[in-house]
DNA sequence: TGCCGTTATTCCCTGTGCTATATTACGCCT
DNA sequence: AGGCGTAATATAGCACAGGGAATAACGGCA
């Protein structure tokens, strides 16, 4: 059973759906899971404990911190393997900045499916 | 080559994306994909000449079509095996209202992408 | 030096969305 | 009856995203 493939969608009932995202220079560089990664990043310090608490793959986790990363400007992630607890991970300003810019547009694009459906059901 | 999985995206350049759909009891009901195939099968008359006009396999199209009439209280598509010519497909009213309310969403999340993009470059 | 928990990397397995290729059913028309 | 072009159905197989597990590398710290 594959979940939900792509998680910012809400599978739920009939109605209007939508999924936005944000595009970089290798595809996507924005996106839903994506963020949702970042703040577990930030909540555990630890890139293996956010992706095992969304029932995510490290490898697939990991995969999208190295895509984020080398999309931006500035890294969104700073990784340590060894050190002090064994190492870490640590969402930096650029990727709380992210973070809030992609919240708003998903937020906003709640918003925009209401008012469709409303739209449509006069 | 699975050329670009979800059309309604445009996957070009970098930049705010976003795609909709309108979910139905079984799921997926309308999109993008699912619109075009519509249009061509109205261009051509034909479910067998609407999918290799599209670069899509027959039994891709014909299971699009069948998940789209079994959801509408109304079927979008007529199909006629046998017949004059062979048989045919033809799109009914209710597959034009399809249409042209999901043209309307699709058009519609396009202006509010470009707002969205707008809005960040302030 | 060795321990520890993390990051980094590799390999294999599986589900799924799709393509491709038959084969059959259909029904008008000559 | 037979031909024709279509829909309808079955089967096989590919490509790819993602999961799972195993292993190595890292670097503070006791």
């Amino acid at each position: 059973m594959p979940k939900s493939s792509h998680a910012g969608a809400g599978r739920t009932k009939p109605g209007f759906r939508g999924r936005v995202w944000i595009d970089g220079p290798e595809g996507t560089f924005i996106g839903y899971g994506r963020v949702v990664l970042l703040e577990r990043i930030r909540e555990h310090g630890s890139l293996t404990k956010a992706a095992r608490s969304m029932e995510m793959a490290y490898r697939h986790a990991w995969d999208l911190v190295d895509s984020m990363n080398r999309q931006a400007k500035e890294p969104f992630v700073e990784l340590a393997a060894g050190g002090k607890g064994g190492g870490g991970a640590r969402v930096t300003a650029a990727g709380e900045r992210a973070i809030s810019v992609f919240r708003k547009f998903h937020e906003d694009l709640q918003a925009f499916l209401k008012r469709e459906e409303k739209k449509l059901k006069l």
